[in-house]
DNA sequence: ATTATCTATAGATCTATAGATAATGC
DNA sequence: ATTATCTATAGATCTATAGATAATGC
């Protein structure tokens, strides 16, 4: 029916594309980081293994060939994104921090690194919120996660900080959960969901939570003035 | 081949069901009820229209006489659950609590309010998480809804509070995204994902975080002692 | 007579595999 | 020779509809 151009673009019937066949790895990897974006985006059931082939444009069987199931490839993901990259040089960071004993700045820090993470590895976080909604909790679930080591390292500062009379003496999970929990919402409505939240940068945001937040660890009475210490009648 | 058993339990080959022939109303508010249910557990795209009227024990046809599409159905859940049950009697114990200026306790009912509202209605907000990961924004996303009127109430209180001198007069935005954010992450974690979090009820909890967070909104000199409340000096 | 309901099925889509083909490395 | 890749397709599943059936209300 139509005459085809005379002066093909690109080229008229040519065989696709001179197909780059890589190597056994190589293909693993990249069907992995495909399949990381699209079921960040969709969810597992959300996400066809085709739509994961195409993005790396090969056919279905070969990604049959990497992953027995569609299962096994998810959880490879989840597997395989153990450890978040620079973690391990914040963590040398957090200690020196720590070392001088600068809460502010501890906390401060802490919370850039959460919203830093959540900015530059937003499909990771999407991941592991459609994997804890799914059940598919296994790994991951940042909270999880961070239980591990950065939850007990940052656990450990505030129970030092307690005996060392700086923080206040409530339980320190409670401590911590406070401490968190502004980045994550902040990061989870701005990145996750894409809500307009206060304008700003991330680390004048942090900024402004600790500044908050080390008001609320303080222990609220100076011996002298402001709130007397020995408060023994309280009415409901 | 297998003799019947010459006294079935129940009935051996009769109807599978006196089947309950509902309105047309009411059926439609058992799929939705159902619906939410299953949404809430698999999301959009892990939900079968075969199992939402199985849960009713109707065929799909039934299903597809009340809701044109799949879509149609989810859209119809998001629309539906405007308005939080409960929340009026809310709004109303709030306005009381905050026209006597008792911020500890405006606090504490505001954070036992959340926590109630995912203990009781845990699938809504796993249907407001699966919404908003799954772009089907639309409506709700607790945040959003929030924004609306809950939102503006809250904001609303600490402006007032900061013009009279009793909270800090920081961006507003990030006061409010303070008080809610400890316990939106203790009810996620708690009653979404399941996982462990301190122990002691959710009142305990409200009560414990409450106490922190009035601390982190007191303006940070008090002049004499306490807070006196005409306080025009302050530096930063 | 009206309408809630069912059975049966079309058509699309999705996971997974079998068998053939072609590019690479020795 | 090895192996990355494709085409084609089986088999299951899923959304949605057509047409028949039976319970309800007047």
């Amino acid at each position: 029916m139509n005459t085809p151009p005379a002066v093909p673009l690109l080229s008229p019937l040519a065989p696709p594309a001179p197909r780059a066949r890589l190597s056994s790895d190589d293909r693993r990897r990249q069907l992995l980081s495909h399949a990381i974006a699209l079921f960040s985006k969709h969810g597992f059931s959300g996400t066809r293994t085709k739509d994961i082939a195409a993005a790396c444009g090969v056919s279905e069987a070969i990604l049959y060939r990497h992953f027995a199931t569609k299962e096994d490839l998810y959880h490879a993901i989840l597997d395989t994104h153990e450890a978040a990259a620079g973690k391990d040089e914040w963590l040398t960071e957090m200690r020196a921090i720590a070392d001088r004993r600068d809460d502010l700045e501890f906390i401060r820090c802490m919370l850039a690194h959460i919203l830093k993470s959540f900015r530059e590895d937003t499909a990771f976080h999407r991941l592991m919120l459609y994997a804890g909604l799914e059940g598919h909790s296994l790994p991951g679930l940042f909270h999880e996660r961070m239980s591990s080591s950065t939850f007990e390292f940052l656990r450990n500062y505030v129970v030092l900080r307690q005996r060392e009379g700086a923080f206040r003496k409530d339980n320190p999970d409670a401590l911590v959960m406070l401490l968190a929990s502004p980045a994550l919402q902040y990061a989870t409505s701005k990145y996750i969901f894409g809500l307009k939240v206060f304008p700003g940068t991330d680390n004048e945001a942090a900024e402004e939570f600790a500044k908050l937040l080390i008001a609320a660890l303080r222990p609220n009475l100076p011996v002298s003035k402001t709130i007397s210490k020995k408060t023994s009648k309280r009415k409901a």
